[in-house]
Parts: structure tokens; sequence; C-alpha cells
DNA sequence: GCCAACGTTGGC
DNA sequence: GCCAACGTTGGC
């Protein structure tokens, strides 16, 4: 089991847009690193859905519920999606000023590679920002 | 709107 | 295979 975070800028794709949907495929990578965190997720692993941008906090928590496929918006073989459902919205959003200021969240992919929009979380990350919106 | 960080491209 | 130029992302 492992654990994610993804970004997206609301005005693109939002979490209200995500739970009216109630499900979507992960589109939009076009760099590798992120790419290979795609190919990396499992089944029932639990993904961050962070805002950027606009809001700059992680909003809810989502499930991997299909694995990485081609990406149906593009020829180039290189590029896949994977599909994921809402599982909760945090009771308080966490912002990156708290992720930030938080000493147990100081090696976390968001700060520290900031333009990355697919990233590995380790466990203690993930349930900090959990109990952090909670 | 600016700019830092950083990934990608292309010339050599 | 190096590295400068360029483009994109995302925080401020």
């Amino acid at each position: 089991m492992n654990y994610w975070l993804v970004k997206s800028e609301p005005f693109k794709y939002s979490w209200e847009q995500f739970l009216k949907d109630g499900r979507t495929f992960w589109d939009g990578v076009r760099n590798y690193q992120a790419r290979n965190n795609l190919r990396e997720m499992k089944e029932g692993d639990l993904v961050l859905f962070y805002h950027s941008n606009e809001g700059k906090q992680v909003v809810g928590v989502a499930k991997v519920v299909k694995e990485f496929y081609q990406d149906p918006t593009t020829e180039d073989p290189n590029w896949v999606v994977v599909d994921l459902v809402p599982v909760e919205t945090l009771k308080k959003p966490v912002t990156l000023a708290q992720i930030k200021a938080d000493e147990y969240l100081q090696d976390i992919s968001l700060v520290r590679q900031g333009r990355l929009s697919v990233m590995s979380l380790k466990v203690a990350e993930f349930d900090r920002i959990i109990s952090l919106g909670s």
C-alpha cells in the first residue's frame, strides 16, 4: 500500500468537480517523473488531492480504482492515466503554509520539489496531513 | 505579473 | 555527452 499526492489547478479540475463526477481518469501528466509515479500506483492506494495556484491546500482523499493505462487524450504512448474515486473531503483543508510550518513535513516532495505534479508520500506524511485536516 | 526552480531541447 | 537556451510550473 502506497500513498500519493496529486496536484490540480482548481479552475482546471477541482475537488468539487471530482465529487460531482464521482470518478475520473487522471490525465494531463506530461512529466516523466510524475508519469513514473502514476505507473507505480496500485489499486487501493490512497491519494491526497491538492489544489495548486488557487487555494494551495490539500482538500481531500482519493483512491486508485484502476491502475495505469494509455492516456486516452493523446496518441503518444509515453503518457498514462489512472482512475480515481473520491474517498473523503477533509474537514479542514491543509494549507501549504501549514505544511511548510510543520516539523514532521519538512521533507515532503510538495515543498522540496515544488513543480512535481504527482509525488509519493511516506505513510507518516500522509497520516500527518490527514490528522491536520481532521 | 514576476521570478525562481527545474525539466527539456538542441547545437556543438 | 555537455551545457546554454528556452519553456513551464507554481508560489508570492
